[in-house]
Parts: C-alpha cells; sequence; structure tokens
DNA sequence: CCTTCAAATCTGTTGGACAGGTTATCGCGC
DNA sequence: GCGCGATAACCTGTCCAACAGATTTGAAGG
C-alpha cells in the first residue's frame, strides 16, 4: 500500500493548484467536491488535507461560500516544499544566525545551574539519538530550544518555536531517510554541538555565539552544499 | 452557529488530554472511535483533529495499531500555550533587540525599490497617527514590520509576528491612556523613526542597525523608566 | 513455555445524507 | 430598462454506516 496517506497527496495536490494556476490571494479554490473528483478521492479526504492547509496559514474555508487562498504557500514556509523551493525557505536560517547566536551568548552568561544541567541533558539525548541509526531532528530541536531557554527569556522560546517547524521542514525535506547517516557526519554534528555546550558551561559568551553561528553555517551547508 | 469548527475544539481536546493525563512519547492515544464518543462528535471530525497533530509533529498514526504521542504539546506548539505559562516578561525587547536591528541592516542591505517605498508608506502612516492624539501602536508595529519585510526574508516576519502580541501588551500596559501626549514625545518618536527609515533609504546597514537599537533602548526607557 | 492462528481492534477510505450559510439568477413591479 | 426581492443552485460543516487492510491479543494446541 502507499506509503503517504491520500490527504497527504491532496495537501500536496491543491498545493499544486495554487501554484500552477497562480491563484492570487483572495482567489477561490474549487469547491470540495470538484477537488474530490480531481484527485479521484472521497470529500473526506479533501477536507482533510483543507483542515491541513487552513491550519497552516495558506487556504481559509468560509461556510457556504468555499476556500480561498490566505496566502501564497511560496510565501509561507510551512507549506509543503519541493526541492527547488528550498533556496528561497533556507532564509529562515538567517534569522536563526541572529536569534540563536545571541541566544547562545545570552546562555552564556547568565545560564543558571539548573539550567545549565537541563541543556547538559538535551546534549546527552541528542548523542544517543545520533550514535543510534534513527533521524534525530527532534533532539537537535530540544537542544537548541534548552539553550534558548537557559537565556531565563521566555520571549527566545517563543521567537524560536514559531521558527522551528519550518527548519524541522526543510530538514526533512533535505535528508534522504532511506540512507543511514554515514558516521564522519554523525561525530561532526556531536562535536559541533560540544562545542556550544561547553562554551555555555564556561560562561563564555563569545565563544558560544561564535560556536552557535559556526554550527548553523555548516548545517546551511549540509543541507544546501 | 459555533464560530470554531469542531475539528479545532478536537485538536484542542486531545492535546488538553495528552497534557492532563500526562501521556509520555510514545504512548498511545485513544483510539478514533472512543475519542469521537468523548468529545460527541463524529469519527471523521476527530480524524480532521488527528490529521494535523500529525502534521504539526504531537502525534503519529500507524494503521491498524493506533495514534501515539511523538512529542508533548506543551514542549511544542506555541498557538495553543496559554500565555500564562510563559509568563510575558519586558523580555522580549531583548529578542526585539536583535531580530529587528539585525532586520534593519538586511533591509538596508537589500531592500528592493517597492519594498522601500512600502516602508515609507508605513513612516507616513505612523507620522498621521502621532500627531493626531488617537493611539498609534498599530501603526508603529505596521512601519516595524514593513522594515522587517524588506529583508526579503519571510522567516524575519514570521519570528516578528510571534513577539508582537508581547510587545503590544506591554505597551498598552505602559502607557496612560487618559492622558495625551505630550509634544516633545511626539517628536521624539517620530525623529527616531526617521532615523532608521533614512538609514534604510541610503542603505546605510550599520547605521540602520545601529538606529534601530537606539530607538528599541528608548523605547523601553519610556515604558519602564 | 512456546508457536500458531483466528478474532478483536484500529486506522484509512468511501458514499450518501442533511443542515445551514452564500451567491447568482430570474422574474416581477415600477 | 432598472432596481429589488424571492428563490434556486452551490458550498461548507457534520454525521452515519460500511468495508479494506494492518496490528494486537488471546486462546488453543504442541
Amino acid at each position: 500500500m502507499n506509503q503517504l496517506r491520500l490527504s497527504d497527496q491532496a495537501y500536496a495536490g491543491i498545493v499544486e493548484i495554487i501554484k500552477s494556476e497562480d491563484l492570487e490571494v483572495g482567489a477561490r479554490l474549487p469547491s470540495e467536491a470538484r477537488l474530490a473528483e480531481t484527485f479521484g478521492v472521497s470529500r473526506a479526504i479533501v477536507r482533510e488535507a483543507l483542515v491541513r492547509l487552513a491550519s497552516d496559514g495558506i487556504t481559509e474555508a468560509r461556510r457556504g461560500a468555499g476556500s480561498f487562498v490566505k496566502s501564497r504557500p511560496s510565501e509561507r514556509l510551512a507549506a509543503f516544499m519541493p526541492m527547488s523551493e528550498l533556496p528561497t525557505t533556507l532564509g529562515s536560517y538567517e534569522v536563526r544566525f541572529v536569534l540563536e547566536a545571541e541566544a547562545a551568548r545570552l546562555a552564556a552568561t547568565r545560564r543558571t545551574a539548573q539550567e545549565m544541567a537541563h541543556v547538559e541533558e538535551g546534549m546527552a539525548l541528542l548523542r544517543e539519538a545520533l550514535l543510534s541509526s534513527e533521524p534525530a531532528h527532534a533532539e537537535d530541536m530540544e537542544l537548541h530550544r534548552r539553550i534558548a531557554a537557559a537565556t531565563g527569556n521566555p520571549a527566545f522560546l517563543q521567537a524560536f518555536d514559531a521558527l522551528w517547524p519550518d527548519v524541522e521542514k526543510i530538514m526533512r525535506a533535505g535528508v534522504d531517510i532511506s540512507r543511514s547517516r554515514p558516521p564522519e557526519v554523525v561525530e561532526t554534528m556531536l562535536r559541533e554541538h560540544e562545542v556550544i555546550v561547553a562554551a555555555i558551561r564556561a560562561q563564555d559568551p563569545d565563544g558560544a555565539a561564535l560556536a552557535m553561528r559556526w554550527h548553523l553555517w555548516e548545517g546551511r551547508r549540509r543541507l544546501m552544499p
């Protein structure tokens, strides 16, 4: 049986319609029934896709009237993203540079012992995940998130959470799941993170910011050689 | 009729179940049928909610086996987190320092003529609002937002949008609405913004970043002497 | 105790149905 | 001809009943 749920295919199909027919913001989509007919699936499936699209801010449904384009998928990073669009979406990395590097600096400056322990634990989780053969995106995020938390400033967490779903989508899109990670990549990723954590532990603000910047830069290179 | 779709309520309900019953990562959720019964809705509605939860990375469905918790909502999902969980502090200003200053720098570097016009228009709107006697928070935000947009990087807008609600709360809390603004305050705020816009117009990155930083610093002082 | 196999359970998907909101059309009165 | 209101066509939101295919469970049998 197909791996992908039909509603996922329908999601991609609707995104494709918006892009290929160049539907402007405010334009009306085909009705659920018509979409169902087009894709050869039931209306329930189309609805599942539309609910997701609406929650991603791409469409908006008005009862009785239809569904409308709320923002173009290419302008909304959350959209299902073909490889060809990666370059523009890598923009979220740019924000990470300024945001996370500064978060690392602040974390190094004023982390508490408890926050530090939390960061160390996140590092341990990431290490474990990387050394197994499973994708470690969740653990990766968790560590970065704990560093942001160590600033003691919840607003950093908030900005971080707003950003991460896109970063994750980029990561997922850029990684060939079927192929396992070469050991040297695991080694490199571990070391990069460990340098950051060490700088925060040593309360070295500039070192932490620099290490974070380096890590992000390398990560971007890994995704987009 | 109810504003919120049932599937949105179901989404929130399932999140609530995960949190209140303290379901660990990997734990199994009640079946779709049972959830439907619990919420008093049809299975189709529950499915719409589950598809969203899965696409948000919170749950994962395994055909024949059930749906499972993939990551705890409280560690992800900013959307459904009540503000009370993230104590709102002046800390959001700290993030603005790094985020908006860098946005101003980038805007100065690579704004297009069209984006510049958009910024200028935002400045005109703010000027008008400030010279009248009404609160100008909306226009203030709009100008800052247009500057973020002038980076050409939508991720900046996203981070900005995630942050602004708190900033606005702080602003409203700090301003005595009953008292009108003294002319010298209006004068100062106008000049600060104009310096930023001028630097972006002149494509002066360092100047733009510095002016933005200065403006934010002064703004913070005004709110919290 | 372990294996095998069938029943129970669960997700994935379909079709049909109805309520209630929105849009467009048509015909009527002026 | 032109405005205007009724009405039909269309659309989303929701429910129900059903079946296919995957997984888990548990009991029978060695």
